[in-house]
RNA sequence: GCCGGAGUGGCGGAACUGGCAGACGCACUGGACUUAAAAUCCAGCGAUUCGAAAGACUCGUACCGGUUCGAUCCCGGUCUCCGGCACCA
């Protein structure tokens, strides 16, 4: 009687084996071919979700299948730990952040043991670790040494009941998570990262990047959002600045009909100081004050405006102008002031409407369905110049240079380019973050900690009650310190970095982790450096992988590293649900991967979450499924104990003689060979599954119908079946592995190769068609050519009859493939 | 509004470079084994029509059209759904 398959000792045992073995530790050998293969690191939370599970297990089949194929594998592992949940399970249960973080990392990582995930555990890191913060901090200093970090005052959330900064998660319809109470708004000074600086790069660098999903980058050039045209100055009547205002029409300039400046514009104060419109202006402001970022710039908020009682100077005509100011513009795109064009702008003409507003076409659309001097709506389209001057009659593109040419000449102006992207606001007003290494000396300004005095340590003895200040901006101990310049009294920083700072470049730590010198080694990031495959959630598409871009831009520019960008490969998977939802709480609709891997075990988990859909796409759990995927296992577990006394002493090698044999051997060599390019070039696990299964349904069909099996030949297919599937479902594979007599353990024996001359049959199976339409099958020899194989279908009766009397027009012939003859009447 | 995807059986999904649509799995149906059940093994499983059956015809990859001997695949148009951005001048 054959044992059962008993996954859970299996399991235990093997990750015990692996364990003890330090199996996939990884070395610097710098004369290997090297693979980079990483996935997002977890935030600790407390317990894996089937995301992890299905990203670590893409990530994971990889690792082994490229480890068989005989490369230098890096396969690391860490923890994203710094964040929001720990500090507020430390307001809630009273639990020190760096205890909960700790005892919620131990937990995980023995989730992802369990799972059979080969990582190599020595490279581990934690972001939360002042091993790890400290080389955060002084990457923060070389950027701020570069010009790349600076201060400046910015409106935050405050919650005026708790009397604290609020992050934009924690502020629900405009109010505040935890209270309820409306949010406001307080200046506050913060650090800053000059991203914009790079933002040309980041967009360009997009093109060069075609590893990565069409989707993503067409995301982050979005996010990006470059666009080309000019700044103009106009002169304001009466008033010594000139207004410089940011469009991308140029060609519009002279149906200009009034301007708008954002309501904090700086000229604003001082053009309506001591006017009868100083009261209205305060008062439209303080009305804007109320309003959230979200309200503020939806597309539904009702354009509201108000005239201040200055005029502006048209420098290309000369025509005087109303300047308004208006809730549509933003003061922090462009240059916070617009030129209005209602004839050829909604947004323009829509509050030309409303305020009763000049509506003058410069652009003539050559359309007689549009009255140009009473137009329904704005026209935005191509056209020719007419009311401009020396411009008319020409295309309005032609114009669009011409005049940006004479701005340019006259000095009033130059051509000019913009970008959604904004700085990166870094500061934290939070505890368990990386503290910003920075010291403010009443004498020196804000100067950076000496670098031989990092880390700059987050004290332990801190309080948590969720009010007030945040816990590093009431510490003393923490706050008071020395200048690094002129030794006088000084004080910290005490906000923290943003935590996708610490996440924006693990991944060159992982390459020297215990490095206590410097961040990184640069030989070692060089040799390891560019990852070459990153896995995980669509979520980061944007924010994760821009900064991450970012850092290496940086880093590179400041000679640490070689690689400029630091993912050559993407893959984006989709997101596991249950009965068409999104896996919740609220739901009721979560599965454990702690309960299934109780119940079916880590394999069959594996193997049905890469089974049941390819990588990019939704996952719906189904438990069927599992059982399914559960069944499979235990249908090779039985084949391969069956076929263990055929095995044992069967000779190296097979002669085919049967046409059994034949088969077999055919389908044993397309599996292999299938199951190599689907995972190598597609990432397409499925169908290399499913090829597996096609496999064990032949080994079944075989055995049943052969009157006697050949042992060599079976052998080696048993051989390349638990090979082919050690990736996916390892630990069942080692246990088989040892049974059929294989040597050590499976983790990085050669991945299997294939018999060529099986993948040549003597015949073929053709189709013939009868205009494009199946009509019959027919069996010929391989490589037949084209017109024997005509003859051989034109020779086939069936053919013959159904042909028969009929204009035969054309025959197209597909040697081993088809015949297709074209017949008239 | 702009940008990026996707639409194939009851379901998840296959289909190489334009060449047998629906691999593999789930669900379902029937059979074998069993005292019985579970497990297992075997077979069937897009729709329609004809036929006792073997089998045969026709239709069928969101919709309309095109290219081609031949289209799930290429081209043009339409619809629907999903995702990103959006008062960005």
């Amino acid at each position: 009687m054959q044992e059962k398959y008993n996954f859970s000792e299996i399991e235990a045992k093997w990750q015990n084996v692996w364990d003890e073995q330090n199996l996939f530790k990884t070395g610097d050998d710098f004369d290997k071919e090297k693979y980079y293969l990483l996935e997002m690191f977890p935030y600790p939370s407390g317990k894996l979700h089937m995301g992890h599970v299905r990203n670590y297990s893409i990530g994971d089949v990889l690792a082994r299948f490229l480890k068989m194929q005989g490369y230098n594998v890096l396969h690391p592992m860490g923890w994203d730990a710094f964040g929001l949940p720990a500090e507020n399970a430390a307001i809630k249960n009273g639990i020190r952040p760096d205890v909960w973080t700790r005892e919620n990392i131990a937990e995980m990582r023995e989730q992802l043991k369990q799972l059979g995930f080969t990582y190599d555990w020595d490279r581990e890191v934690a972001t939360c670790h002042p091993e790890y913060y400290r080389w955060m901090q002084w990457i923060f200093i070389q950027f701020y040494k570069k010009g790349l970090a600076y201060k400046k005052k910015n409106p935050v959330n405050w919650c005026p009941d708790c009397e604290t900064v609020l992050a934009n998660e924690q502020v629900v319809d405009g109010c505040c998570e935890r209270c309820g109470t409306k949010v406001g708004k307080r200046d506050l000074d913060q650090w800053y990262l000059k991203i914009t600086d790079y933002a040309d790069r980041l967009l360009e660098n997009l093109d060069i990047l075609e590893g990565w999903p069409s989707k993503v980058r067409a995301m982050q050039k979005n996010w990006i959002g470059k666009s080309t045209g000019a700044e103009a100055d106009f002169p304001i009547v009466d008033y010594p600045e000139k207004l410089r205002i940011f469009t991308t029409r140029p060609d519009t300039l002279y149906g200009v009909t009034y301007m708008v400046l954002a309501p904090e514009h700086p000229f604003v104060a001082d053009l309506v100081a001591g006017t009868e419109y100083e009261p209205q202006v305060a008062a439209f402001l303080e009305k804007l004050q109320y309003l959230s970022d979200i309200e503020r710039n939806a597309t539904t908020l009702d354009k509201e405006g108000l005239f201040i009682g200055r005029y502006c100077i048209n420098p290309l005509n000369g025509k005087q102008v109303p300047i308004y100011i208006a809730n549509y513009v933003l003061m922090d795109y462009g240059t916070g002031a617009i030129m209005a064009v209602p004839a050829h702008d909604e947004r323009d003409f829509d509050f030309a409407k409303k305020y009763d507003l000049e509506i003058i076409p410069v652009v003539d659309p050559h359309d007689p369905a549009i009255d140009l001097y009473n137009l329904k709506e704005a026209f935005v389209a191509e056209g020719t110049m007419i009311n401009s001057g020396a411009f008319d009659g020409m295309s309005n593109e032609e114009a669009i240079e011409k005049i940006t040419a004479f701005l340019e000449e006259q000095k009033i102006g130059t051509g000019s380019v913009n970008f959604r992207l904004r700085d990166w606001l870094i500061s934290r007003q939070r505890y368990w973050g990386t503290p910003i290494p920075m010291i403010y000396c009443p004498e020196h300004g804000w100067v950076p900690e000496k670098e031989e005095n990092l880390p700059v340590l987050l004290p332990a003895d801190v309080e948590f009650t969720g009010k007030g200040k945040s816990p590093l901006a009431e510490h003393p101990e923490f706050l008071k310190t020395v200048c690094p310049v002129c030794g006088g009294p000084a004080t910290r920083e005490a906000d923290t970095m943003d935590t996708f700072l610490d996440s924006s470049w693990y991944f060159l730590r992982y390459c020297d982790p215990r490095n206590t010198q410097e961040a990184f080694n640069k030989k070692k990031t060089d040799y390891w450096m560019a990852v070459d495959q990153y896995i995980g959630g669509v979520e980061h598409a944007i924010l994760h992988l821009m900064y991450a871009r970012f850092f290496m831009m940086v880093l590179h520019d400041l000679g640490l590293a070689e690689a400029e960008e630091p993912f050559t490969n993407l893959l984006t998977q989709g997101m596991v649900i249950k009965d068409g939802k999104k896996m919740s709480k609220s739901l009721g609709n979560v599965v454990s991967p702690e309960e299934m891997n109780q119940k079916y075990g880590a394999d069959t988990v594996r193997l049905f979450i890469l089974f049941a859909a390819p990588p990019e796409t939704e996952l719906d759990w189904s438990e069927k499924g599992v059982e399914g995927c559960f069944r499979f296992l235990n249908r090779v577990w039985r084949l391969v104990h069956e076929m263990l006394p055929v095995i044992d002493g069967a000779p190296d090698g097979y002669e085919a003689s049967t046409e059994a044999d034949k088969d077999l051997a055919y389908v044993l060599a397309s599996t292999l060979r299938k199951v190599e390019r689907d995972v190598r070039d597609k990432f397409s696990f499925n169908t290399a599954i499913s090829a597996i299964m096609e496999l064990v349904n032949a080994l079944y069909k075989y055995k049943e119908g052969a009157d006697d099996v050949n042992p060599g030949l079976m052998k080696e297919a048993i051989t390349g079946l638990v090979l082919a599937l050690s990736p996916f479902t390892p630990h069942i594979c080692e246990e088989l592995w040892q049974e059929i007599g294989g040597k050590g353990t499976l983790y990085g024996v050669a991945w299997p190769g294939y018999d060529e001359d099986a993948l040549t049959r003597d015949s073929v199976e053709i189709v013939v068609q009868i205009n494009g339409k199946l009509r019959e099958k027919l069996v010929v020899p391989t490589g037949l050519s084209q017109e024997a194989l005509i003859e051989a279908a034109k020779a086939n009766d069936r053919v013959a009859a159904l042909t028969e009397g009929k204009d035969i027009v054309k025959i197209i012939g597909v040697p081993d493939k088809l015949v297709n003859i074209v017949v008239k009447g």
